[in-house]
RNA sequence: GCCCCUAUCGUCUAGGCGGUUAGGACACCGGCCUUUCAAGCCGGCAACAGGAGUUCGAGUCUCCUUAGGGGCACCA
């Protein structure tokens, strides 16, 4: 429509990023409001991909513009849940950039003027209606049954003001008529019904500007190429197409991205249980694996494969794997996966990254060759990092409570002389190594006419309070000859 | 209520231009291995929402129905 164009930071035009593409830039736009949900994550992570595929920029920007529910620490969480799970931006807070400042609430008088420049030219307007009218008009059009919506009412009033002014809002002039189209690179071209549209306020009037005004201006001045972002912002959309046509700018390329379900299939949220970052994080749950499997949700590269490096998914990103329909978070598959990642790794990384956990048990009191070993006969064991609390705790303490079917079937009053002897002998082993351990019992069930597994379990039970774990004789090794026998003599008292 | 989006195994998905025994992965169920568990290996179960139409031929194209999801704020 508008053939002028308005620029509200004029000096940023030529503005480029060397050894960058300006040609591909996206960023993630995240609200601090809590700890960063896995959906938005997955955004973050589809955007990222992009940006490092084409050499684009990742651009981080905080959108602070709701005061009501702004946290500091929201934007804390933000910020270490991107670090952590390894999405470093290329422009943002903490590290700046050439379009910023990356903060929204640093932003105001932009967005005052912008405002202002669409009151002026007459595609907005100041707006005085006050909140309890604005309840009794919807009131009213609900009982008729019509679309609730502004009705309009100081549309054509020509009030005056300035952006910010107290009991004042500026709205945004919708046309009575036409429509607004957008193509979306996922979904193909989607249309709205002017007439549908409502007159949206986009300056508040604690003088923040709505998500409208603040996203499409900052991602003009920031001159993002792409707006990745999920399904939930189509219906705005012709909003902003709308709001990009009467500033007279290009609007970037939108792709919706599909939404993450619960398993009830509804937008994946707290009550699913966990759903932010960080309780993944304590959860025991590895970065790279929850990267691999959120980027794996929605999107799906050529390959038939489901493991792949960073490196691998940034070579493969591509627009047209892009699935618009929505896919069910499912926790079982991730799990899955991270016990792959864990089982990639090397042992030392592997007890490294397990250092936090072990630290809150104080079981990080244990020389480094020791947790060494007991990751070695562990690893192939583990899910999660915080299965060791499950599955190894014996390494550390004393079994104090025994598998109850365990000792039923196997603290009987037959395995108790075994037991007797057995601790005896092991007692006077020399080299207390699991292949003498092994030798040791195997000339035990020999001498006495036993299968091996007749003393194996009991003795496993009483070592480690559980049936199930790592080879027997490996394990002993681990925890050494004194503790061994400490423990198989503890439990003949439960016999 | 109105608007928008979506639709292949239970779940994540492959299946550009219409011609496949509809492929893979998780989960599940068997088997092998084995002192248990896990891992690994081998095998199995399991899907084109429904209905019209176009066509020699439709999971693939069109329309309708149904179902699910999302949006209708001085929240993002």
């Amino acid at each position: 429509m508008s053939m002028e164009t308005f620029e509200p930071l004029p000096h940023l035009k030529d503005v480029f990023t060397p050894g960058r593409s300006m040609e591909y830039r996206v960023r993630f736009a995240p609200s601090p409001t809590g700890s960063p949900h896995v959906g938005n994550i997955r955004s973050a992570i589809l955007n990222w991909l992009f940006a490092r595929h084409y050499n684009g920029s990742f651009i981080l920007r905080i959108e602070d513009t709701d005061r009501e529910r702004y946290t500091e620490e929201g934007v804390k969480a933000i910020l270490d849940g991107l670090k952590w799970i390894g999405l470093y931006w290329d422009e943002g807070p903490e590290l700046g950039g050439p379009f910023g400042p990356y903060i929204q609430s640093e932003r105001l008088e932009i967005y005052h003027r912008c405002a202002q420049y669409l009151v002026e030219r007459g595609y907005a307007y100041y707006c005085t209606c006050t909140k309890e009218r604005l309840e009794e008009v919807r009131k009213e059009q609900m009982a008729k049954g019509i679309p609730p919506r502004y009705d309009r009412h100081c549309r054509d009033l020509g009030i005056k003001g300035s952006p910010g002014d107290p009991d004042k809002v500026i709205r945004f002039k919708i046309p009575y008529t036409g429509n607004t189209k957008f193509n979306d690179i996922i979904r193909g071209e989607i249309s709205f019904s002017n007439a549908l549209l409502d007159d949206f306020v986009i300056l508040k009037s604690d003088g923040y500007p709505t998500y409208h005004l603040a996203n499409i201006v900052d991602d003009h001045l920031m001159k993002i190429t792409y707006v990745m972002r999920a399904e939930e912002w189509i219906p705005s959309t012709g909003k902003h197409i709308l709001l990009y046509n009467a500033f007279g700018w290009k609007p970037p390329k939108f792709a919706h991205l599909s939404v993450i379900l619960g398993p009830d299939k509804s937008k994946l949220s707290k009550r699913h249980g966990a759903s932010s970052i960080i309780e993944f994080r304590e959860m025991g749950y590895l970065p790279d694996a929850l990267f691999n499997y959120l980027s794996l949700i929605g999107w799906s590269p050529k390959e038939n494969r489901e493991i792949f490096s960073r490196d691998e998914l940034i070579q493969m990103f591509d627009l047209s794997g892009l699935n618009p329909s929505s896919g069910v978070f499912d926790i079982n598959k991730l799990k899955w996966m991270n016990g792959e990642y864990i089982r990639m790794m090397k042992v030392d990384e592997l007890v490294e990254v397990s250092m936090p956990f072990l630290k809150k048990r104080s079981w990080d009191r244990f020389p480094h060759e020791y947790l060494i070993k007991v990751y070695t006969l562990m690893q192939e064991r583990l899910k999660l990092i915080t299965d060791i609390y499950e599955l190894g705790y014996y390494f550390f303490e004393d079994p104090h409570v025994y598998d109850e079917n365990g000792k039923i079937r196997y603290f009987t009053p037959e395995t108790k002389p075994h037991l007797e002897e057995i601790a005896e002998r092991l007692y006077s082993l020399i080299n207390f190594e699991h292949k003498d351990i092994e030798e040791l019992f195997k000339a035990y069930a020999r001498e006495i006419g036993i299968k091996l597994g007749f003393i194996v379990h009991p003795v496993r039970l009483a070592v480690t309070g559980m049936t199930i774990g790592p080879g027997l004789f490996e394990l002993m090794e681990v925890i050494g000859k004194e503790t061994c026998v400490k423990r198989i003599k503890k439990a003949l008292d439960e016999i």
